[in-house]
DNA sequence: CGCTACTTTGATATTTTTCAATCTTGGTGG
DNA sequence: CCACCAAGATTGAAAAATATCAAAGTAGCG
């Protein structure tokens, strides 16, 4: 099993100009009191001036497991995957981050997962280190930040519970509904799914081969879930069945 | 599959004296930056007075899923099982929860897992409505918390990679060692790990059947990788190899 | 237009789930 | 103190589904 990487990490894309759009993070109510705690101007303000903006061309290597961890990143467009690659030569993909999801949180001070970007991205990357005084400082934006993270453990406990299933095209289905999901803050058409990461990818995070990624959207099609137009996106044909399917477990 | 519960949620135990011991979380750096951040006296000082201490009994549901969420829980004593009920019948346990963890994040104002004692269990219940509050009056305690919701997150995801695999021997080996690593704060010698739950808590979480639990065990028995005292508790023979396998996924 | 990477399809092997029955263990009560 | 009971745990045999190994088919890109 391959997994190829175009560039390497260190260098990092130019610096994309920083008017576009302030850094922003979408994030569920957490907390019973807490509703989705958004960022004021003033918030956005001190991220900006912490964070650089970046773009990064598709295919490109972050950081690598383990390596020392300085920035934490915002995702404002693209679509990045953090994985491991496990001693036997499988991958595992943690998750595949979107606009408005924030990654790199460390352990011990270095990173637990590798991240790549799929496609063109931009981000913001902020200090780690200068993080942590902001936090003290500002208990608000810092709430903003425990309802994301809050958030990415749920789902990555839904994850866990996806992948635990035992048949591929139950995975399969629960992995679009995540996804459609995920995307519905950026994506209008519930019904259309742009699937920007490559099959194998898939495979990686649902813990199957792509061989039988493949199997399962074919039997999705064959029963008349879903349609594939192009292998980047999925039209959802039955969306009750569908979700029927991926709550079936 | 049936899961019955020896006692409904809504009643809790009676108050134990809040001089045993003040709130304390454990959690594991997790920025760069910060190395976790423990409680100061005062902040202890603080949860505390917020925090009611409950002594309950084995078995006791404390809140069902989806049920409104008003409080946050820290375990003293004791250990408890966060899992959901699934559809079909089957059950998956998102995680056990020992000493220092915390428990009740919510969704929309409800809990997502069902939450249920194990052993008899000692805890603080903390309102939800004041620790906003309290986070944004203190935004240090904040940070501990934070610290300790992204180490549920890392572990979240190493489970997910647990669970992935497919042979039932290595994800027993791997549960084995994470709980080994968990309880190593309680613990004192790492080559006994006491086993609380039963084996088809252990099969709910890893997502295998118990008889798939019961025949890795004694795979595991047999390759005298482990020993069982008893049905709870495992003593490890040969730490390398069981280490090693646990990796090897 | 052709190459290369990605995807699909096919046949076999491995491993768990299922379904059933038996065995243990801890607790209860006579 | 011992026998009995019930819940939990183990063992066995067959069924189901994905992994594997292999080969052919597509599609995008230069």
């Amino acid at each position: 099993m391959e997994h190829a990487v175009s560039q390497k990490a260190g260098v990092f894309g130019y610096a994309a100009p920083a008017s576009e759009s302030a850094p922003s993070i979408h994030a569920r109510p957490y907390l019973g009191a807490i509703d989705g705690p958004a960022l004021t101007g003033a918030q956005r303000e001190t991220l900006t001036q912490l964070a650089a903006r970046l773009r990064l061309p598709p295919r490109m290597l972050l950081y690598e497991e383990q390596s020392p961890a300085r920035w934490l990143f915002m995702i404002s467009q693209g679509a990045v995957k953090a994985f491991q690659d496990l001693p036997s030569g499988k991958r595992r993909i943690a998750a595949f981050l979107f606009p408005g999801d924030i990654f790199g949180l460390a352990e011990h001070g270095r990173y637990l997962n590798s991240t790549q970007t799929i496609t063109p991205v931009t981000l913001y990357r902020i200090p780690l280190d200068t993080l942590t005084d902001v936090f003290t400082h500002d208990a608000a934006l810092q709430l903003a930040f425990l309802g994301k993270v809050t958030h990415e453990l749920r789902e990555a406990q839904r994850r866990a519970i996806a992948v635990s299933r035992r048949d591929a095209a139950g995975r399969l289905a629960m992995f679009l509904v995540m996804l459609r999901d995920h995307l519905r803050r950026v994506e209008v058409d519930p019904d259309e799914i742009p699937l920007v990461m490559s099959r194998s990818d898939i495979a990686d995070f649902l813990a199957l081969t792509l061989e039988a990624v493949s199997r399962a959207s074919t039997e999705l099609e064959r029963r008349r879930l879903i349609h594939f137009e192009g292998r980047h996106l999925v039209r959802v044909l039955d969306r009750r069945r569908l979700e029927k399917l991926a709550a079936s477990l």
